[in-house]
RNA sequence: GGAGAGAUGACCGAGCGGCUGAAGGUGCACGAUUGGAAAUCGUGUGUAGGGUUUAUAGCUCUACCGAGGGUUCGAAUCCCUCUCUCUCCGCCA
């Protein structure tokens, strides 16, 4: 992969200020006048090469015919030694200008789409639409930490002494709440909404965090085996958007749709003394993510699909949820655009993000190198990609919980889990 | 973990210092044949970067045979390092 592909050379230097404003609205620092500079030198050094190389191709050509003909070619060879070592000398400026360029451009974001409002935070969020109600209790509602830990359903304690501070242990109708809820949303998913289920590694190399865009800029938030030089997922979105790294897709192939569970593991450093009590933010979670690949034409209505996909989980299971469209300044450094969706809950009393819906156009396609041929004559285009949570699994969790508790501290179970929870209506 | 074999274009597979951007096949596209199809025959068919250009057209140059480095006037071919795959042995859920 010495090649690697992020905006392309030739779109960052014709779009030079819509690429800067990307930058800068995004919050990222990245100098592009350097890039410029540096683009102008390596096109410089390379058609000097370029000429050299030439020469050289020529003259080896010449030297052949005069050997087989057995004429001397001695000058010949001395001269081309030197042109060798001159292009040497250049291709060695050269690759130093290119680190300098590719260093640029990793650190270098997705461009939002125009419709992304711009703004510094999430409090610039927009929210796009509502659905259902806040339930109304006639007695004061607690958190999920409390009725868990009094049904015996999560134990916080134990977690910590395993693991440390931001881990979650649940047992008994606590854990069979949230494997009933994984079995709902992959059957959904795939019944209902034409996903492949997928069970991939969980562990994954530099190169496929570089591809979906967690390299390098969230290096320091992930979890990383430096024996192995692999990583923890922090999502699901980067082993299942990696199956297709570097493959040229027949075009008979897309749309693909593809659902998987997986934990996901995050260090969360920047985020110490916030929410630190319950399972709202946690070093390790599972997730049910849902990942496409898609011509480029289809991805905006494709990712109206992936959000409704999402949002249909939350109204079957009567959880009163909001959808919410990033602003720039939250939107992620791989994202174009992205809408959330945040469910309310009652004990902690805030609305909680357990879905994050994507379209990352071509950015993380040219990263990943996934391509496919329009047609047979055609040559080679990036793919769309999407991805959205369907659902992350604590913070759902954490909607029932406190969502369906009843003043004595039993929670009633949705109906359409029930099933998966061997018919039980009621955790007691 | 030990021993061996391998990695070549969309795919399969030859080549093992110059005449190879890469034989042959499959697939695909176009054409011929057919009432239509199959079969057959013919032609074409890689990617990326630079220059030129209104151009992602054309022309031209360069690079690319797992990745990185080296030897050489010249490397898919020789040498070194790494990664991955397969086979056998050992070990283990």
């Amino acid at each position: 992969m010495e090649d690697l592909i992020m905006l392309d050379h030739k779109f960052v230097r014709k779009n030079i200020e819509l690429v800067k404003k990307a930058v800068a609205d995004k919050k990222e620092s990245v100098n592009l006048d350097n890039f410029l500079k540096l683009e102008q030198e390596r096109r410089l050094l390379l058609a000097q090469a370029d000429a050299l190389k030439h020469e050289r191709n020529v003259v080896s050509k010449e030297i052949s015919r005069l050997k087989r003909s057995k004429q001397d070619a001695s000058d010949k060879i001395s001269e081309m030694k030197r042109t060798g070592e001159k292009i040497k000398e250049l291709d060695m400026d050269r690759r130093r200008v290119d680190e300098e360029i590719d260093e640029i451009l990793r650190w270098t974001p997705n461009i939002p789409h125009e419709s992304v409002p711009v703004g510094k935070d999430e409090s610039d969020n927009v929210v796009i639409r509502e659905w259902g109600d806040k339930p109304n209790f006639d007695f004061q509602p607690k958190p999920h930490w409390e009725i868990g830990e009094r049904l015996g359903i999560m134990d916080f304690s134990a977690a910590s002494k395993i693991a440390g501070s931001g881990f979650i242990l649940t047992k008994g109708a606590g854990a069979r709440l949230e494997r009933a809820l994984i079995n709902f949303f992959l059957d959904t998913h795939t019944a209902d909404h034409g996903y492949t289920e997928i069970y991939p590694p969980c562990l994954a190399n530099e190169q496929s965090m570089f591809g979906t865009g967690q390299l390098p800029k969230l290096k320091d938030d992930m979890y990383c085996l430096e024996g192995d030089k692999l990583f923890l997922i922090p999502t699901g979105e980067t082993p299942i958007t990696n199956i297709h790294r570097d493959e040229i897709l027949s075009v008979d192939r897309l749309p693909i749709f593809y659902t998987a569970l997986t934990p996901c593991f995050r260090r969360e450093s920047g985020a110490s003394g916030k929410d630190t009590r319950g399972m709202a933010r946690v070093h390790q979670f599972n997730k049910v993510e849902m990942v496409k690949f898609v011509r480029p034409e289809n991805s905006w209505d494709e990712l109206e699909r992936l959000v409704a996909n999402a949002e249909i989980l939350l109204k079957k299971l009567g959880l009163p949820y909001r959808v919410v469209k990033l602003c720039t300044g939250d939107l992620s450094f791989a994202g174009a655009i992205c809408f959330d969706l945040e469910i309310w809950s009652s004990g902690v009393k805030r609305y909680l993000e357990v879905s994050s819906c994507s379209n990352f156009v071509d950015f993380q396609a040219r990263r990943a190198n996934i391509r496919f041929r329009p047609n047979p004559k055609a040559k080679p285009q990036f793919v769309h990609t999407l991805n959205g949570s369907g659902l992350a699994l604590p913070r759902t969790v954490i909607g029932i919980i406190e969502n369906y508790q009843l003043e004595d501290g039993r929670v009633a179970v949705p109906e359409p889990l029930q099933p998966y929870m061997g018919g039980l209506k009621i955790i007691e």
